[in-house]
DNA sequence: ATACAGTTTAACCAAATGGTTAACAAAGGA
DNA sequence: TCCTTTGTTAACCATTTGGTTAAACTGTAT
């Protein structure tokens, strides 16, 4: 069996550390030579292929939130119905968080640092997430009567909350509740579906 | 009409800037200029007052963390029914949170940040948030049937993350949605009771 | 006044940090 | 083989940053 050494390029090398270093760290906190050790080159290497760190951090940074983004808007833009939504969208997200479970606490924290520059970076990218559709449909169930009364924004928010919060807290709930990395992630895994549940009982007539 | 100077003692100068600077920007992203500026004082009398840099950070940290914590355990721990408590919650957590938008994402953060020396700092500060009873009291009306089915601690984890998640991204729905801050002020005022409805909604036989 | 403690400041320092440079290696292409 | 382009490094630089020091100022008790 034949030995494969997968030789990743210079600038995957470099990709891969800056995100570990950079979710880890915030943009701040994070140094260059972390980097450049983590990656096991030089520093100067860095500013060879990104020319400095605030453009290193900008493609950690678009990159986290595109990934955390994009998902919900073809959800809030396909056609199912309303239940079936709200399942698929905590079924996919909570998918998505486990896999990258440091990624929203980096991406809402770069976030309140420079609410700007946030815009002027996700805007036009196509990966803004636009809820419109799904505020519209809402409002449109809860006008027919086939579900209880509740403001959209606030039905999203609490969508939102339910699904990203517990990740964002990771370390805090574990600290306070006293649960070990495995525990968490059972307790994440159950609730892919009781999320949903919970929100449609609460708004089914 | 006599011009009133209150004259803040230095140290109470210091507080106030240091908290503004480091909730703003984080223990990484905060200078100790940018503090003393602040306050309006030399940087040297930073450390006359307050040793070090993490020193000064500390106490700012406990103080916010307090805030945050505190409230919660006064309700855990009564022995209101449980909607009552829920409602109660929401009610004082959103009005603490309302009154201190920035403190949450801050704790968030800097918990994230060394969770191990987040619970040297606070355990034994007797402000530790102790859940034990509230999950015990749900526990028991699972069991008497008097409310549906549900994991205490999901019901835990969903009764917090609906309280902080919207002010953690107060930053991001206010991007997303569109929201001035008079709006958002208004959508959290309206959550304080809308939130308890929405979990006794779903948890409600 | 004098002395003395607590307070405040300007000037300074060493370490760290993002970034640059110039020289060197590797890899083709002619 | 020589030349050119690309990739990589060690050494260096300017600036920033947390922290220190010694002198000056302020009020107050003697």
């Amino acid at each position: 069996m034949a030995k494969i050494k997968i030789e990743k390029s210079t600038e995957d090398k470099i990709l891969a550390a800056a995100k570990k270093i950079f979710i880890s760290k915030g943009m701040f906190g994070a140094r260059m030579q972390d980097i450049a050790d983590e990656a096991g080159i030089n520093k100067a290497l860095l500013h060879y292929y990104f020319r400095s760190k605030e453009k290193l951090f900008e493609v950690i940074f678009i990159e986290a939130a595109q990934k955390l983004f994009p998902k919900i808007n073809s959800i809030f833009e396909s056609d199912m119905p309303l239940f079936e939504k709200i399942r698929n969208f905590c079924e996919e997200y909570l998918t998505v968080m486990m896999e990258n479970p440091y990624l929203p606490s980096f991406v809402v924290n770069e976030i309140n640092r420079d609410p700007q520059n946030f815009i002027k970076k996700i805007w036009n990218k196509q990966h803004f997430p636009k809820p419109q559709k799904f505020l519209e449909q809402i409002e449109r169930e809860v006008k027919k009567k086939t579900i209880k009364k509740i403001s959209p924004l606030d039905l999203l928010i609490n969508l939102i909350s339910l699904s990203i919060f517990p990740f964002v807290a990771k370390s805090m709930i574990q600290s306070v509740i006293g649960l070990d990395e495995l525990q968490f992630r059972a307790v994440m895994e159950k609730r892919k579906k009781d999320i949903a549940e919970f929100i449609i009982a609460s708004i089914k007539k």
